[in-house]
RNA sequence: GGCCCGUUCGUCUAUCGGUUAGGACAUCUGGUUUUCAACCAGGCAAGAGGGGUUCGACUCCCCUACGGGCUGCCA
């Protein structure tokens, strides 16, 4: 008889206090990929117990980043918000156990002492309520909050997965409020409350957690309930090393999105920034699933590299399915405000994805790479490509016009036909193709000549040449 | 200020006391080429600094420097 594993519970708990940010991004896909690759469940949390700074448009935002990066959860995501009579009552329970109790310090009390102690250059101040040891009957009939009677002496040890193990001293924490005196419960106590009921046995989140994980722990001992596995991930910086902020350009995932990157590398990417097996770099998503480990997570912060994005989203979009293609792009199109192709457009891009998706990184690139696709006549150089259509090449475009008129429209009907006008000319090859893809792209930098013939068919081909010629 | 965490090529990282310190991105050189991309061959490039421990330290310990986090009746 073996006993079964228990089944592995991951969670994402973010407050709705704006997007989802690119680090966040990332802690959900480590929790994602941890759980999904085990069998287990990954949950989705709304931290909303901000009443002030949290908004229903930020849940939204955020439940967007994550539904582009392909990240789904299990159920309902929690709001810990509706979750606050069971918050407060466990603080009661607490205060039954005597593991908690009552302090009718006021605030005011607090940053008064705070205040001497600084006065005083005391190097740290930890408060000390005086209603930690009271009697009952000394209790006055005033507002009052639940502090965790939390050790005085010893240390607290956290047994990291990433960080190893963390020893704080107990005599550097105070007794924290987990019941405010209006009755809300605080963070600290919500996270732990929910995180129990929720059944998470894995809690993977941000290292500027780590010290804090120290005073949830004592509410799990506090309460008898066993305490999940912790793993605290370095933060992302800024190419400059500094923590990512505004400044840095793009922070929110659904930036990301706007600017073109597929949803596929960006997750290859996003894994392999702080998180490496070894020697693989490009992977799919159920490989990342397979292969993903707490133990491969690294311990100092990593640097965004757009160079390597790029590059990472540029295998992506070789290896993604046509269709898939087509569907993320229209999604590009609406997240970056553009408007969407025409059923015309669609269906010669779709035609030509062949020879323009192994050579694009992101879908601007694509675009810009498809641009013969999806422009309509007249074709319109750009500066560049303008260049090479002097009378020369036009001459040369027109003579071509008519050879092209009754030939095979294959590839091996095309080629000698070009071949021969490029030697009749006394011109290589690369000459000849200049002009071409001025014609029929306005462009300089196209898919090979051939394809593009092949994709426009024998009568736009024409027509673009001709244009092109007058 | 106090406490906690971190530090290998420019960047992401491998290494889990003994390696010519490996790979990827970037970059440079050459090749291929029908432009771009791609591809092929090759080059440059790293253990923050200082002390220990050890026959032997990138790896273990201490100090310093730098970076980050926490230090709320915010999350």
């Amino acid at each position: 008889m073996h006993e079964q594993p228990p089944q592995i519970v991951t969670r994402f708990a973010p407050s709705p206090t704006g997007y989802l940010h690119i680090g966040g991004g990332r802690t959900a896909l480590f929790n994602w990929l941890f759980a999904r690759g085990r069998g287990g469940k990954f949950l989705l949390r709304i931290e909303d117990t901000d009443r002030e700074r949290s908004t229903p448009e930020a849940t939204a935002a955020i439940l967007r980043g994550l539904a582009w990066l392909g990240l789904d959860w299990d159920g309902e995501p929690v709001s810990q918000f509706a979750q606050k009579d069971r918050h407060a009552e466990v603080a009661h329970e607490m205060l039954a156990r005597g593991t908690a109790y009552k302090c009718f310090s006021s605030p005011e009390e607090i940053a008064a002492f705070r205040a001497r102690a600084e006065a005083d250059g005391a190097s740290y101040a930890v408060f000390q309520s005086p209603w930690r040891d009271a009697a009952p009957e000394t209790h006055p009939d005033a507002p009052f909050a639940i502090r965790m009677k939390a050790p005085r002496t010893g240390q607290t040890q956290i047994v990291d997965q990433v960080q190893g193990i963390v020893t704080i001293q107990n005599d550097t924490l105070d007794d924290m409020i987990v019941l405010r005196s209006d009755g809300t419960p605080t963070y600290m106590l919500a996270v732990v409350v929910d995180d129990h009921d929720m059944g998470v046995t894995h809690v993977i989140r941000g290292d500027d957690h780590l010290n804090n994980a120290a005073r949830q722990q004592m509410v799990y001992t506090a309460m008898g309930w066993d305490v999940p596995i912790w793993a605290h991930i370095p933060l992302i910086h800024g190419p400059d090393g500094k923590k990512l902020s505004k400044r840095h350009g793009a922070t929110g995932v659904e930036d990301y999105q706007a600017m073109g990157y597929p949803a596929a590398g960006m997750r290859n990417y996003l894994t392999r920034l702080g998180w490496a097996k070894g020697d693989a770099e490009i992977f799919t998503t159920a490989e990342a699933m397979a292969m993903f480990d707490l133990a491969g997570i690294g311990r100092a912060p990593a640097r965004l590299d757009f160079k390597k994005l790029e590059n990472t989203c540029g295998h992506h979009m070789a290896m993604m399915a046509d269709a898939e293609v087509m569907a993320e792009l229209a999604a590009y199109l609406r997240a970056a405000g553009k408007p969407a192709l025409t059923a015309a457009q669609s269906n010669l891009l779709q035609k030509a994805l062949y020879c323009v998706k192994d050579r694009a990184k992101t879908f601007p690139d694509l675009l810009e790479k498809a641009e013969f696709a999806l422009a309509a006549r007249p074709i319109q150089p750009d500066e560049a490509s303008a260049k090479s259509l002097d009378s020369v090449s036009r001459g040369i475009l027109k003579s071509l016009t008519l050879q092209l008129q009754n030939v095979n429209w294959t590839k091996e009907g095309l080629e000698p036909i070009l071949n021969d006008a490029a030697a009749a000319n006394g011109i290589g090859f690369g000459k000849l193709a200049a002009p071409l893809r001025a014609a029929l792209a306005g462009r300089s930098a196209t898919p090979s000549v051939f394809d593009m013939m092949l994709v426009l068919g024998q009568g736009e081909t024409l027509a673009r040449l001709a244009d092109a010629a007058e």
